[in-house]
RNA sequence: GGAGAGGUGGCAGAGUGGUCGAAUGCGUCGCACUCGAAAUGCGAAGUACGGGCAACCGUACCGGGGGUUCGAAUCCCUCCCUCUCCGCCA
């Protein structure tokens, strides 16, 4: 979320940022006019309700001398706030208003790419930084196979099973594969704790709305989310309300609808897209002391996505799945260390990689590309022979203080006074679905088989090979 | 889920209708004392928003939301959370 000061004097720069972020001209003009807009009438509510606070505070101040000395005073001061009052609880109100209807624009607008972003539409304009290892060699006349085509052969990846009990867009692992999956995940781990400087956290993976609005999942991207809601969570709401209703008590909200949505939204859970979401919301309204910084944490959790938008592609195979697991690492800094984290970060992910012997490349994402939140992100693609294309396994961004803002988290600096707001930092470390999709596609065999990487044997009893003959 | 007790500044912890943004202690920072440190003494310091070039002024904030009142940390309602006991449960 951006500060409404900042956009007040630089309303030139963000509309820029819009525009590199394919939104239209039109829009871009509409929308940050309309920001402006609703500032200005939100300061001048703002205004109009302290004014008559102000006098309301002061004349009560006079009551209550007036009370001890001179009664009829007392009651003559009295029936002048009295008359305030209608005027006092309007502006209020409207100082409300005012105030959640920016900030719900506000909720909408995604981050500014950094300047040294590249510019550009979609993934065509990314740019390459590195490309790191060497596709592997097969025999002569091997044709390299999909993960899910040695999976099946294998027997020990079932989609039809997944199918009947969940629908699609899931995958049972069996056996040596689903040890392997296993392996994956603790090698992982243990990488990031051992040797990268990560603290190992088990995190919630439902979380409320105000999480999911931290990290920016909420509001604009509902869609993609699962929502967890218990029976007796509506059954509850809808008791509430009625019980309110029959007897209005206080004379608060007694509109059936309005009580229900409320009540629902304080019980209902979001299960996590990515373990981003908890590990970030770790800081959500904490103040960190800055010898604490970095702050350094990893997770391997299930990620959940409704995948809503598309339909039709990836369908087949591990790719891309409503239920995967991921090891996700966050970084908290300051504002100065922020960018030096990212190339750590992305590092720390590409590590998994190099020792795990998998090609890939690092690109930029163009401005148009990236994540809502992100100032910068590198993708990390590993390279699939199966599919003989590079694919995205891992994504590191900087998000600077968009989330930190919306999550009000910050730091007491060692020097000088008063708080600011932390940077934040998130990446795959790496996907390990999508791990496991790279490890048989370039470590398969003629014969069927997939040789183990070295380092996931000591997590396998020493396993060489899987499946074959 | 039931019963009870709680939720106050970085932390601990007073305050139960007005002069309370809030005592006190610890911690933090500055100054004095000291060769230096410790101890001691004196002093400073919350966050957010609005106005102002600024000094500064104003407003809000005592778990969240609502209510009563001229006035709420304090009274009432409601939700959330923590602790203790009971119930249920992987």
């Amino acid at each position: 979320m951006h500060d409404i000061k900042w956009i007040r004097d630089n309303a030139d720069a963000l509309k820029a940022a819009l525009r590199s972020r394919n939104w239209e001209a039109g829009k871009v003009e509409e929308t940050v006019g309309g920001l402006l807009m609703l500032d200005d009438e939100r300061r001048n509510c703002i205004a109009m309700a302290q004014r008559g606070q102000e006098e309301r505070n002061s004349l009560s101040k006079q009551i209550g001398q007036a009370m001890k000395s001179d009664p009829a005073l007392a009651e003559a001061l009295k029936a002048r706030v009295a008359q305030l009052k209608d005027d006092l609880a309007a502006a209020e109100m409207a100082e409300k208003q005012a105030v959640a209807a920016l900030e719900k624009e506000l909720l909408e607008l995604p981050n500014i790419p950094l300047a040294e972003v590249p510019p550009g539409a979609d993934e065509h304009d990314n740019v390459e930084q590195r490309v790191v290892g060497a596709k592997p060699v097969f025999p002569e006349g091997f044709k390299p196979k999909e993960h899910f085509e040695i999976g099946e052969a294998m027997g020990l990846m079932d989609f039809e099973a997944a199918a009947r009990m969940s629908g699609a867009r899931f995958v049972v692992l069996k056996g040596q594969l689903a040890r392997m999956e296993r392996a994956l995940g603790q090698f992982m781990l243990d990488l990031h704790t051992d040797v990268n400087g990560y603290t190992e956290v088990n995190p919630p993976i439902l979380v409320k709305d105000e999480a999911m609005y931290g990290t920016a999942q909420l509001p604009k991207f509902q869609d993609d989310q699962f929502l967890a809601l218990t029976n007796e969570d509506s059954l509850w709401a809808f008791n509430r309300a009625v019980d309110t209703f029959d007897s209005p008590a206080s004379s608060a909200d007694t509109d059936l609808n309005i009580l229900q949505g409320r009540f629902l939204k304080q019980r209902r859970h979001w299960l996590i897209p990515t373990a981003e979401v908890p590990l970030t919301n770790l800081v959500r309204e904490q103040i960190l002391d800055e010898k604490n910084l970095p702050m350094r944490v990893t997770a391997l959790t299930p990620c959940f996505r409704a995948e809503a938008g598309s339909a039709g592609r990836d369908t087949r195979g591990m790719i891309r799945q409503h239920q995967f697991s991921k090891v996700e690492l966050v970084s908290i800094t300051t504002p100065e260390k922020s960018l030096e984290e990212h190339e750590r970060m992305t590092a720390a992910s590409e590590e998994v990689l190099k020792r795990l012997g998998l090609h890939y490349r690092v690109v930029t994402l163009c401005t148009g590309d990236m994540g809502f939140a992100s100032q910068k992100t590198y993708d990390i693609e590993v390279w699939l022979p199966g599919q003989d294309r590079f694919r995205e396994i891992s994504s590191c961004s900087v998000c600077g203080e968009f989330q930190a803002r919306r999550m009000n988290a910050r730091y007491r600096p060692a020097e000088g006074k008063g708080t600011r707001f932390v940077h934040t930092l998130n990446g795959s470390g790496v996907a390990v679905g999508r791990a496991l999709v790279a490890v048989l596609e370039n470590y398969q065999n003629p014969d069927g088989s997939v040789t183990v990487p070295e380092v996931l044997r000591p997590y396998m009893g020493g396993l060489e090979k899987i499946g074959g003959k």
